[in-house]
DNA sequence: GTATCCTAAATTGGCGCCAATTTTGGTAAC
DNA sequence: GTTACCAAAATTGGCGCCAATTTAGGATAC
């Protein structure tokens, strides 16, 4: 069994149990392959093992965590294909509400988008590892709302928890955090100009993490 | 408490509680508002209360019920606007994989989906409500699995079980029912005819339930 | 040194039990 | 007849306990 780290910390009440080691898979605390000791989580998150059970079928469930009868639970492997498949599926669903975003974009939705990306910027300096990926997802999930679909918005939130677009997986270099936080104030700028067809080369570009933003977005103005 | 019928009926071990509890909540044996009392479905499913709960609470995560403290879990109600935003959702996802689909369709995968949307026929002719959703839902596996998005695949199987493309409520004439038999077939033509756009109006037509399959289908072959 | 076996320790899985909470039904008051 | 109250019954929620299973470590044989 892979060895874990004892923290010795308050299970906070108003975030259950799932949350927590949620948050630690996210965070790379509780590494790919860890497995998860029920015993040890209870002294980990400071609960009992009733909540550690429920918490990890629920991720179980989730796929984040694999249960192995009568051994335990432990967490995924990345899987290169399925972290392609959602980022497909993803671009799917963000390029297709594009239109609506941009339709039911407020002066006050796009100034809370562009204060949420200056966030993303400070965060990027200043913050955890888990402050930077919150500010991420609230950027985005802020933009997605546009859409005014919230299965769609909560449906994305789910399966971006499954495969790489975790924090530790996310952003492999400092130049591509850099970028992705460039993208974000870009994003706005095309919701603001109202352009679909920036804002869907951006969205895609953003969601694979290539480098050809900037091109695209200057071949837009063109046209 | 809405009364539940008492049920004499062993759990069949290869499938789980959840999964039972499930095909009763789609098949309108357990209709929306039910509570579900957990001893209840102990006797219901001869199984035990920790069996219970877990079930309870996978089905919760999934929002096909809910969860009051203290007084128990009931079948969701449906909503209208969730069942809309995850039509919307399925018609994005679906028709984007249109072009793969075509792209990736074989004779022998031609073949298997005419005799699954023939077997659709034949159990909405002789089957159960449950047989017949089965076969539905066998039919568009099988073509979404000619995405070669395994994610989006399952995905879909998940978003449809959240609201009302459940049995009790999917079709809610015997015309429909007839209607989406041969749209089955026809999505099948326009796979074979290698016609893109054609399999695109078809599934969106499909999914929204609308009448308009047929003049779509002419006017595409008119193009 | 390696492989095998065995036993003790560690861990998981699941059940029973009971405290806490809600529901139900009966009674009394108006 | 309606409302309020109370006690008993029903139900949920969660914990402790222990059987079942796996792991780890030591001893033995080769």
């Amino acid at each position: 069994m892979t060895e874990m780290h004892d923290v010795t910390e308050n299970a906070a009440n108003d975030r259950d149990v799932t949350d927590l080691v949620l948050e630690d898979i996210l965070t790379g605390v509780l590494p790919a392959g860890t497995w998860l000791k029920q015993i040890d989580l209870e002294k980990r998150y400071d609960c009992t093992r009733p909540e550690v059970r429920r918490a990890l079928d629920r991720l179980s469930q989730k796929r984040l965590v694999e249960h192995v009868p009568n051994r335990g639970y432990h967490v995924y492997q990345p899987d290169g294909r399925r972290a392609q498949e959602v980022s497909d599926i993803r671009v799917i669903l963000e390029t297709a509400v594009a239109d609506l975003m941009v339709e039911r974009a407020t002066p006050e939705s796009i100034a809370k988008l562009r204060q949420l990306a200056s966030h993303f910027d400070r965060m990027t300096m200043e913050g955890t590892v888990l402050e930077h990926y919150e500010a991420n997802l609230a950027f985005h999930r802020e933009l997605l709302l546009l859409s005014g679909n919230n299965e769609l918005v909560d449906l994305v939130s789910e399966i971006r928890q499954r495969t790489s677009s975790a924090p530790v997986s996310q952003w492999r270099t400092r130049a591509r955090v850099e970028r992705s936080a460039r993208e974000h104030h870009m994003m706005v700028d095309a919701l603001e100009a109202r352009d679909v067809a920036d804002l869907k080369h951006l969205i895609e570009a953003h969601i694979r993490q290539t480098g050809d933003a900037a091109p695209t977005e200057s071949a837009a103005r063109q046209a």
